[in-house]
RNA sequence: UCCGCCAUAGCUCAGUCGGUAGAGCAGGUGGCUGUUAACCACCGGGUCGGGGGUUCGAGUCCCUCUGGCGGAGCCA
């Protein structure tokens, strides 16, 4: 047999005999020709088998072989302008290597996505499944690239953790030994204490939300990744945002387009996205949201239809910065300027997507912050640790978080979060 | 937890005024030498989500339960 390649590099070998391994996708005949559509995880490319060249046999098994068999290919390496990619292969052999069911359960035609997800093993295989999950891991990829050249240090951090973070939202509850501990809902506090150790660190792993939100932006496991930066204000945070997201576009836009183009991805409005974004304090947007229109009051959080209004009047992210305090987390640092408000930033996505990015300045001083874990009602003797970091050599700092799903979400321009995730876990989906 | 919508063939759906359960795709058989979700002919395929009610008669109307979807709250 001829050497393995694969459809990515085909073109390298036009003219030559090679042989491909991979999964019949589609397959189309016309008498004494098939037409096999052969996917190999790089690519798809149609391998033309003419009857009078491999023989009747071979040509009759190829005919009566069921979609999504594992197969090997050989065959010369032609072009061919009637091909999506320019090659297709002209076949000289071929061998199962394990013949699928009839019963494939998803077919050609558009299915419901609740069928598609009790399948999501299977709906991997298709070409707009693996778009959107390469451009997660590209999305990725170029978040921990744009962190590891700019000095941050990656810090794992612990996803069985003994109490709440936060102390707000609802969390998954397992047994540890005897005693209850929970799934995490944030890595932020332990990398404050790593930031007071290695300067600027950042964690990237999965967070878990027992809250019942049945919404396209929600899902109950999903991964952030959050940097941490001591000797940063809120200003320089949001400037570390900013760079962050500058260079995530830009990434996918140079190395993506494809995948962008088959989840038909209006890529101008990827490449409106630039420096400086459009900076905006919490009491501007209220007044914005006024203007259009919406009822709200300033003292609260916005929700989705607030963020979209918000979100859509730009091309770039919005940093929305200095909400009230009394909405915000107890470790966010108080305004200077204004000690109602929280040195807090949300960015909200263009084109409606809304909240990817929620970061603040920590509170750094140890008597507020104790005063501040009373006024929120949480347990001190969880938190004593945490106000060590302020009891020794404490200094100005600030972090953020950005929520993978979401981004890619908005990059790839799809209107659910859940399909940007290979295996996505929902209040009403633990499987498969 | 609350509000709204939905549930009919393996899949996507239609089903009028309450009157014998339908189509496309998928599957099977045959045909076709350039197909692009290929096409053509024929064939098999139903607990109309469960339960109850109204009616001579319910896929259709009413009640209820279950499941799903979208949104609110909460948040990334």
């Amino acid at each position: 047999m001829s050497s393995w390649t694969y459809v990515s590099a085909i073109r390298e070998h036009v003219g030559q005999e090679v042989t491909l391994k991979g999964w019949l996708a589609n397959r189309r005949s016309s008498g004494k020709l098939h037409f096999l559509q052969v996917r190999d995880g790089t690519g798809t490319i149609q391998c033309v088998m003419e009857k009078k060249i491999v023989g009747d046999e071979p040509f009759d098994a190829a005919g009566a072989l069921p979609l999504e068999s594992s197969l090997a290919v050989s065959g010369t390496v032609r072009e061919d302008p009637r091909s999506p990619i320019g090659f297709e292969l002209a076949v000289t052999a071929f061998s199962v290597v394990a013949p699928a069911g009839l019963d494939y359960p998803i077919q050609k035609k558009e299915a419901g996505t609740d069928f598609l997800m009790d399948h999501r093993h299977l709906w991997l295989r298709s070409r707009r499944q693996q778009a959107i999950l390469a451009v997660r891991a590209e999305i990725i990829r170029a978040i921990r690239d744009h962190l590891d050249s700019q000095g941050f240090t990656l810090i794992d951090a612990p996803i069985l953790t003994p109490a709440a973070c936060e102390g707000t939202s609802t969390l998954f509850e397992t047994d540890y030994f005897g005693d209850k501990a929970y799934l995490t809902q944030s890595g932020q506090l332990y990398m404050e204490a790593a930031a007071m150790a290695f300067g600027r660190v950042y964690c990237f792993g999965p967070t878990f939300r027992a809250e019942k939100s049945k919404t396209r932006r929600h899902l109950t496991e999903f991964w952030m990744v959050e940097p941490e930066m001591a000797f940063v204000d809120l200003d320089g945070d949001m400037a570390i945002i900013e760079d962050l997201l500058v260079a995530v576009v830009a990434r996918v836009l140079d190395r993506r387009r494809e995948e962008l183009k088959v989840v038909e991805r209006d890529v101008s409005k990827l490449e409106a996205v630039r420096k400086p974004f459009p900076r905006m304090r919490y009491d501007e947007a209220i007044e914005v949201l006024k203007r259009a229109g919406a009822s709200v009051e300033w003292g609260a959080d916005f929700g989705g239809d607030e963020e979209t209004i918000l979100s859509r009047q730009h091309d770039s992210p919005l940093l929305v910065h200095r909400y009230p305090a009394d909405v915000k987390a107890f470790y966010m640092k108080r305004d200077p300027q204004d000690p109602r408000l929280a040195l807090a930033v949300d960015v909200l996505a263009p084109e409606g997507y809304g909240e990817i990015v929620g970061g603040s300045q920590r509170e750094d001083d140890l008597a507020v912050l104790e005063a501040s874990l009373e006024r929120h009602k949480l347990p001190r003797e969880a938190f004593e640790w945490y106000l060590d970091l302020r009891r020794y050599g404490t200094v100005t700092h600030s972090g953020f978080g950005i929520g993978i799903e979401r981004t890619v979400a908005w990059i790839c321009g799809l209107p659910h979060i859940r399909e940007t995730i290979p295996f996505p876990r929902l209040m009403s989906r633990l499987s498969p």
